[in-house]
DNA sequence: TCGGTGTTTAAGTGATTACCTAATTACCTA
DNA sequence: TAGGTAATTAGGTAATCACTTAAACACCGA
């Protein structure tokens, strides 16, 4: 087995591990918040933590090699939005795998999706 | 303010936050899975993996601080069962905050809880 | 081209985490 | 009560994480 191997067979570079270990940092869960509602450019999100900005360009950066969040340079600036589908895939797959009633609610979710894919502008996603 | 306010006040010790870091590991991410067929005692856990049976202790304590499982000792053994209303609360809780999709969901959630009170029975929890 | 702004990279540090082995506690049975 | 099993606690170590400041990079407008 190559040293690419390895790596990529650790956990630590799975998808879903990836994910979780973003979500486990209470300002991490926070920006995701923030973006839920607007996209916003990477000082703006810093403005709201006491944090240094380069902090918050490391938690950016866990978030988008986790696939939670999208970045484009746009002039100087760098835009943030949140990938929603990567958690609540995720959520939605583990918590599935651990607890049985998941499954309905994921069909539910499923149709949900194919509703928004008709009508993009009727909510945050 | 007393140490007392410190500590609680802290995320570290706030419910959501001792959710998400105990999901941030893979071992423990497993251990929910293999709770959610069956009931197992602490040997019986530790057994399905290679780290030393104290390792495994320490992970379990985690959980159970998270509110993610119970334990109830019966005679020299301690049996570990899932505790789903907490990981099913907290993950929609916060998928909630990030992702409008999830309020039908969790309406749904609540209908299938309460069709579940009615005949316990009928799936895993 | 040059100073100013936005953002990330680099390098280093303190705190936390996960793990190990050894010791301890609790319980059961002969 | 003594010996054996189940489980946790204690103590110590290596690795990882979050953060800092300083430096570098990229772009803008005068």
């Amino acid at each position: 087995m190559n040293p690419w191997q390895v790596l990529s067979k650790s956990l630590k570079y799975q998808p879903m591990q990836r994910v979780f270990e973003a979500l486990s940092s209470p300002i991490r869960r926070k920006i995701l918040a923030y973006l839920a509602h607007a996209d916003l450019t990477a000082g703006e999100i810093a403005a709201k933590f006491e944090i240094s900005k380069p902090a918050v360009s490391q938690h950016l950066s866990v978030l988008e090699v986790a696939g939670l969040v999208t970045s484009e340079k746009k002039g100087q600036y760098v835009h943030y939005s949140l990938a929603p589908d990567q958690l609540t895939n995720t959520l939605n797959g583990y918590v599935q795998e651990v607890c049985p009633v998941a499954k309905p609610l994921k069909r539910e979710s499923a149709a949900l999706a194919k509703a928004r894919a008709n009508k993009p502008q009727d909510n945050g996603l």
